[in-house]
DNA sequence: TGCGTTTAATTGCAAATGCAACTATTATTT
DNA sequence: AAATAATAGTTGCATTTGCAATTAAACGCA
């Protein structure tokens, strides 16, 4: 294409954490406007709703949603308290904790998900092709794999 | 291609999510364990130098790093308190303020650069080819610039 | 000119986050 | 089995964020 760019690589970086923060402070925004709780709570709810029995430990909740432990402690705190998600202790290690979704922890989620899909959809699925979104999907999954399981190394 | 995959948009935004808060996560760690500043102070000062005379208004530069107003505000005293930046009242207009960089800020950014840089090109860059980060920044191109200047509408 | 409006930036206060230390329990060594 | 290490989860405390209200200056216009 004639002239070489630079490299499209650093701009693509830069692109991809600006579009990230426009996105999420949009999406932040409907939801406060809808009266509902933010992302971060969607993510854990909609996390225990796919699992097998509605639980996960603690540890696994932490890995899935990318939140440290300690943080998630107390987001279960809150979700706790909200009614959205109870405690359970581990019978087979005592040391561990189950958070389990409640009924209304799976009324909210529900409710939220219309609001969530229609941002998603008007701020980034509407602007791309399918061809595009694969594009985008496959070197991000090899990024992510290569930062997760780099292979154990011996 | 035979076979229609439901739709990837729906996993292409999962992943663009779980892909940002893990390469973040990584980044912010390897600052740390450097003993420098997050990514945040590289990102007001990396904008600060970019700027014509190194200075920005305090609105431009929440807006360029998209954060809120307030937060900057914050955000800014602490680089103030550091020694990185300075406060410039505005003459033309006495309500605002420019942050300047001061030599200080300068070298702090020229320090922390190697760092992220190499953290940006391990993780994230060399990961990818440079077809496939056109093909990541065209679309997140259309959906910033849409987000962003809708056209005004009347 | 004077009055209401908009804009820039900051502040108060509550909520969320990050990090290191701590408790309880299980796994490993010897 | 006792001692040591490793793991799960929580807690204390300091930092950072978010939101609403506030202050100050500029603008618009009657």
């Amino acid at each position: 294409m004639g002239k070489s760019l630079e490299s499209s690589k650093g701009a693509t970086w830069a692109l991809f954490l600006t579009a990230h923060a426009v996105l999420l402070e949009q999406i932040e925004v409907r939801l406060a406007d809808a009266g509902l709780p933010s992302l971060a709570w969607y993510d854990v709810l909609w996390a225990l709703e796919r699992a097998g029995s509605r639980r996960l430990r603690m540890r696994e909740l932490a890995d899935m949603s990318v939140i440290s432990r300690s943080n998630l402690t107390r987001l279960v705190d809150r979700l706790e308290a909200a009614g959205l998600v109870a405690r359970e202790r581990a019978a087979e290690d005592r040391r561990g904790a189950f958070a389990v979704i409640t009924a209304e922890g799976r009324a909210l989620r529900k409710k939220m998900w219309p609001v969530y899909a229609a941002a998603i959809k008007e701020l980034f699925e509407d602007h791309i092709t399918e061809r595009e979104a694969t594009q985008i999907r496959e070197p991000l999954e090899r990024v992510l794999g290569a930062v997760r399981g780099p292979a154990v190394e011996d």
